[in-house]
DNA sequence: CTACTGTATATATATACAGTAG
DNA sequence: CTACTGTATATATATACAGTAG
């Protein structure tokens, strides 16, 4: 019952001003197509949706279906029934649940319950095992990245780091971010904390590589979140 | 592929005490199911779990599928193509999804189609009709937002807005940023344009507000998206 | 009996074709 | 042109039938 309100206020974008504009019905029909799935776990059928809207002909529906492929919002496959694939769509599959703690030393801490936990798309570089901290001041500034952002940090192999990645470099009592810098077969870290130092390392096997900083969220709710003065 | 683990250590309950226990190749028949559908929004069919398990006769298939209907874990109706329905399983719903666009002009101008769709948790600050725009170099960098950034638009009134947020207004053919300035019972608006002049007006009808701009992610994976320089 | 293969068949379903109305 | 109706049709698909192997 509780997510019904939800699915009703159509969770499929609207694109509120003129952006990308369906039509009422077309609005209409993806709702109804992805509030039918959810309930029953398989799709209607195009005749379902032609007598959920009074619609008789089969031929109607399918237009309605071409034109929402066509703004991108479906992909369809010939003759496959009940098969739409509706795009943008949450399932509760692929997106990854992601902790959020209030900070890094929290994070790898490896006993502290998170503040909150996330559904973020792996389109944002989360994977299994990502996690976000809020960031402290200072912390991360050659970034960009001020006081309070979300700082999303996923697990990585050695061998996939990058030149240059910044990465999270901890033990369960501490953990700091780090440049990685290769240059052969060695490699460095750059302490990133103001006045940190270079320390080279060739063996990283105990190294205790936490992860790599996939991104960062800044959110801008309350004003006084918003970096005012211009850097 | 994100929560496969999660799929794979079986989420459908295997209805802890000793009833109806699923034989194993039940249960990794449903969970295949399960997992196919949270990737395709649509069901496989009899075929596709064949061909998945290297089971020949859709006859055997079938023979499965009944014996998890009749140990309550699914509720099959003749004849309809992909639409078993797959009892206790949640499908999500609470996140919304958002399309994100090429720019802040794309997404506003109303005929064009999002550069994909991402699900994003409400707790970001997306709303009903959000949408994403990447920023171009210089749009938004006094709020530290650099080239490339995702940019979170979400839909807002004018009651609602605080001194100092971040709006978007726009109409069909143009759209940019401004900061909402309030004072009193007027409103006026600057522009975030480098250079752009503040401009006051007191009846809002007409402004076209788009949006407000509720947070900003950067998603580090190439090292060139690095803000290497300190600002 | 279980666990299949392999073929045949009924049907649900998506699509195509031929129109009509405004 | 859009937004339909109504019929016909190809096909994907679930099911049934007839077996085989252990």
């Amino acid at each position: 019952m509780a997510r019904t309100d939800a699915i009703h206020e159509s969770e499929i974008p609207t694109k509120s001003r003129g952006v990308q504009e369906l039509s009422e019905i077309e609005q209409q029909i993806l709702d109804y197509m992805v509030q039918y799935l959810r309930a029953n776990t398989f799709q209607p059928s195009i005749r379902d949706i032609g007598e959920r809207f009074e619609i008789k002909s089969t031929k109607t529906v399918s237009e309605y279906l071409q034109a929402l492929e066509a703004k991108g919002y479906l992909e369809r496959h010939p003759s496959r029934s009940r098969g739409v694939k509706i795009l943008g769509v949450d399932l509760g599959g692929d997106a990854v649940s992601v902790p959020c703690f209030s900070s890094i030393a929290v994070a790898t801490s490896g006993d502290a319950s998170p503040e909150s936990l996330l559904s973020l798309d792996p389109q944002f570089g989360s994977r299994e095992g990502s996690f976000l901290v809020r960031a402290k001041a200072g912390e991360l500034g050659v970034l960009g990245v001020s006081e309070g952002d979300l700082v999303l940090i996923s697990p990585i192999e050695l061998g996939e780091l990058e030149d240059g990645a910044v990465i999270v470099i901890g033990s369960s009592d501490a953990a700091s971010f780090f440049r990685f810098l290769r240059s052969g077969s060695s490699f460095s870290f750059e302490d990133l904390k103001p006045g940190g130092r270079t320390t080279v390392s060739e063996q990283p096997a105990s190294t205790g590589l936490v992860g790599r900083v996939a991104g960062f969220y800044r959110k801008m709710d309350e004003v006084g979140s918003l970096n005012l003065t211009p850097h």
